[in-house]
DNA sequence: TCATGTGTACTAGCTTTCTATTACACTATA
DNA sequence: TATAGTGTAATAGAAAGCTAGTACACATGA
């Protein structure tokens, strides 16, 4: 997998995954693939994927088990609770970025409807920089 | 000033300072601080201030000028570029996140207008993470 | 009990970023 | 011409992140 030079792998790690319980991939009780499995298909080392399972662990949205694995919280309040945080952080990353560009809020809601229907569903993954 | 410590802090001041331009606070060709000065209030190494600098001049933004200063661009189309860059730039950032976590379009507008109705104008600045 | 799959810990070395410091080049002006 | 303000370069060291490799702890099942 590639990641973004700017932001700390281990992070991006953390993001992905999180993403993936959200969107419902991993479900509420499902075990993780083994770390030594994660670090090969992510391209990464075991020690950058253990430091993202740290912080997730950490944080209660993982359990580990020494000898088993790592399985998604069953708690789905802890679930809903993360969501409702990750969908909130993105939210106000936007709006004071934007905000910082001098934008008002009804341009916000313009420029996004804007952008939304220019690339529509399409899944394109240019213009990074 | 206060950074993120997920991002080098290179690339912050860089964001803070096409912020200010895009924004109008720095103006085409205005003059600006001094890169010593610049040091001192972002509370940063020169080297650091340089470096960031260093990539605004490779991308025609600003002007430097050995002796002088350095100068915002007086070129308006230069500059409205980067207005556009960075406002597609973001709004992307926003529909790749929420679209990783299987929100439809039309539940974007959504939830923005919701945040923004929330937050308001208020332009508080807590819950980084 | 033993082999295998799994999580965890630790050390050493590399790279990037940032800092501190010193030095030099150019401009403007008193 | 001297001085102050400015940009630029270069070195050395600290800290963070990543990798590679090894070792150990625990669980499961043949």
């Amino acid at each position: 997998m590639e990641f973004d030079d700017k932001v700390p792998i281990y992070y991006q790690i953390k993001t992905v995954i999180y993403d993936r319980i959200i969107a419902g991939e991993l479900a509420p009780g499902d075990k993780l693939p083994a770390v030594r499995q994660l670090a090969v298909s992510l391209t990464v080392n075991v020690n950058t994927v253990q430091r993202a399972l740290r912080e997730m662990i950490a944080e209660g949205v993982v359990i580990s088990q020494r000898g088993r694995g790592n399985f998604v919280t069953d708690d789905p309040q802890i679930i809903e609770r993360l969501r409702e945080r990750l969908i909130t952080q993105y939210l106000k990353q936007l709006y004071d970025q934007l905000h910082r560009l001098r934008i008002s809020d009804e341009q916000m809601i313009d420029e996004l409807t804007a952008y939304i229907e220019g690339q529509g569903d399409s899944n394109d993954n240019n213009a990074k920089n």
